[in-house]
DNA sequence: GTCTAAAGTTTACACTGTCAACTTGAAAAT
DNA sequence: ATTTTCAAGTTGACAGTGTAAACTTTAGAC
């Protein structure tokens, strides 16, 4: 139907994802995505605005397997079970995705430039609240933390677990 | 004493470590800091092997310097003041240093690969699980949580914090 | 006063993001 | 059916990057 590729566009973020969930950030650039996708140097130029631009798309997928695979867990009527599933598939996507959690969270982008990254993560960070209040509103004399602390709880211990595997701080001293 | 410079490796290290603190980590290139210091652009390959290397001795750094400001919070003999200073401490020093502590924790450095970065911030990771065990044991009935996962906690409050400041996936719906 | 080696310089290379100018070709307009 | 148009692709260029190789300076040891 079009010129020479078809969807391009999407075939770039692909690209570009499964880059990143192999090799990391830090290496990826326009250049060699494109190469992969049989284009020439510029061509994503035509689709993206910048490289920034593309990332966002990027890290909106990942959003949005996040919230896909946040999705399968049902909320069932005992809340200390799902509390639990639901810091174990957070945890479990981290540390499964570690190059792509990085795009989404310690990349410094501004995502107030990106409405769909905005929203995809806005979508995905709802899902996580919306379970833990669940949790907490029926057990309002358990804990004293709120969601916000319970998902810096779980988003904190991803980031240790994470930093010990990088060869580090050995913080397992406890 | 020395050729032009005096102690260039020093000085190389404070001038990459304001420039990232008022800049940013990836706006950051040795040309640029080489300049700074007035030296050709490859003076710095006469103290560090890579840019990496030269970045862990920054990061370095900023965990002495976390590590002095928390050494400043003498613990007292009310263990809950003591946990609140502590996390105070920490958050405060994330939030006034953003780009060191991005460099501290988010970018993806070996830290084995740099013997001293690795004692620094075992350092200052021992200092926080100090004080957070010390309070954990005086009140063993609390809070069944661990070091660890206070730091996590503590850790992930300012993650959330910063990615909110960001402008960003608007978690404050708690 | 020569020698040496550490600390600095110049030059060069491959790679990056991105701009400008050109080409292609499928669909819209006539 | 032919022409026009314009999005989607190309080539070529530029400044900036990390870093390797080869050269130069200079402080101190003999």
């Amino acid at each position: 139907m079009q010129y020479h590729h078809g969807n391009l566009r999407e075939q770039l973020i692909f690209c570009a994802y499964d880059w990143i969930s192999s090799n990391g950030i830090e290496s990826i650039s326009l250049r060699k995505i494109a190469k992969i996708a049989k284009v020439s140097q510029t061509a994503p130029y035509r689709h993206f605005d910048s490289k920034e631009h593309m990332l966002a798309e990027v890290a909106t997928l990942g959003f949005e397997n996040f919230s896909s695979k946040m999705n399968k867990n049902k909320t069932t009527d005992n809340r200390a079970d799902d509390l639990v599933k639901c810091g174990v598939t957070y945890i479990e996507f981290g540390l499964a995705n570690e190059h792509i959690i990085d795009l989404m969270f310690n990349y410094p982008m501004k995502k107030t430039d990106f409405p769909e990254l905005l929203a995809a993560a806005d979508k995905a960070f709802g899902m996580l609240l919306k379970r833990l209040q669940h949790l907490h509103q029926g057990n309002a004399d358990s804990l004293q933390l709120n969601g916000i602390s319970m998902l810096a709880y779980v988003h904190g211990l991803l980031a240790i677990i994470r930093i010990n595997q990088r060869g580090d701080t050995s913080a397992q001293t406890a």
